[in-house]
DNA sequence: GTCTATAATATGATAGAC
DNA sequence: GTCTATCATATTATAGAC
């Protein structure tokens, strides 16, 4: 109703988006209102009026709210999936089992905190997406479970891990402590470093196939399982 | 329209509810529905139907959807909270860390495992109900918060616990890691026992104050916690 | 205690103007 | 690319019959 004259000159008002971001817009404003409100409570309107834009026009970036939730979980994971994985790489190629759980868990805190929106979302709302989004969000959340458990089983081969230690369970104990910090932690009460060393110190301790706290360098490598 | 007319002689039809239970299957079957469902999509009418019951009825119960929600949630840490206080309390009075965790994290686990819906349903909605309902509920989580960690505080002081631990933050990744059971915890695939002990070795070599595999009593107890 | 009927409001999605 | 208008449907809660 009001001043839309000089529209057709500008691809976009330089509101808070800029040039063709209004797909993300929509999306990282989806991202903090599903975690805040849930998948049902979440209407198109309120997404639009987050974007200042009107419900109809969501229609133009996306198919349906399911294609704009499915997105949504996708990116949760991707990039915490990515941040481990560039960091894990980056590591020398025998590196210790304390050295290789530290980089892990603090790549994974700081990617699931920095995209916090699109993390909270994806653990508060996975359970409530109508099923087809689920199962097709499921093969990515696999993926990134496999990747963890492969890189313990190696470390088990190795002799760093003890033997009695379950990995599958062990991956979902770690999922879930990591994870949690998405429910509480807060900038101002915590230092996302001091965090990721207390963890890392929690589970290599009580992973590890023998106490080497004090000289690491120096303990034989146990090889092959050992049978019960 | 049919066969009501000899209603007024019972109290109550022999259905799948019992004599004053009415109250009791409207919390189950609404937590087995905000678990799967989500706060919003939960309707009053999807709840009374799987009472075989309708919507407006659930009003001679309940003045509104939020008193079912809080009840709900309520319940999902109470169980929790009861099964482990009664657990620990049953435990000598000098049981080590090692007896202390593995008791208080099984408890934990089989009554997390044991009201899924209602746990599941509170950890799954808590951040979306409204905040009238989120803030009256959160002194219950906290109290519960608090008493693990003054129960790991009392063991710190003991020599139990290494000096370095943060147990604000071993509460957390603690919590994180049981209840995210829910997400993945299966009869057919797991049994609670063995996933308890798995999870306890896992921290109570992590935290304890030196590794004393060989022979738990035979160490001395430090006193104090170590100034940095 | 449970029912029917209804009030007031909100939803996802579509069509077509600009 | 974004808007307005609209359809068909669903929502919580209340009132009052039985």
């Amino acid at each position: 109703m009001l001043k839309n004259t000089a529209k057709s000159a500008l691809t976009k008002l330089p509101g808070e988006t800029a040039g063709a971001g209004s797909r993300h817009l929509i999306l990282e404003t989806a991202a903090r209102i599903f975690r805040h409100e849930g998948y049902a409570a979440t209407s198109l309107r309120a997404i639009a009026a987050a974007c200042n834009m009107k419900a109809g026009s969501l229609y133009y970036h996306f198919e349906s709210k399911d294609q704009i939730v499915s997105e949504v979980l996708d990116i949760g994971v991707q990039k915490v999936f990515d941040s481990v994985k560039s960091a894990v790489q980056a590591l020398a190629p025998g590196a210790t089992l304390g050295a290789t759980l530290h980089c892990a868990i603090e790549a994974h805190l700081r990617a699931l905190l920095h995209a916090h929106d699109f993390t909270s979302a994806n653990i508060r709302i996975f359970g409530q997406v109508p099923a087809p989004v689920r199962e097709s969000h499921r093969m990515l959340r696999r993926a990134y479970e496999n990747y963890w458990r492969e890189m313990l089983e190696q470390l088990q081969r190795d002799g760093a891990i003890r033997a009695e230690a379950d990995l599958q369970q062990t991956v979902y104990f770690l999922f879930g402590a990591m994870n949690w910090a998405t429910e509480w932690y807060d900038d101002k009460r915590f230092d996302l470093k001091l965090v990721a060393n207390q963890m890392a110190d929690l589970v290599v301790l009580g992973l590890q196939a023998a106490p080497e706290r004090a000289s690491p360098e120096l303990r034989p490598k146990q090889r092959k399982k050992q049978v019960s």
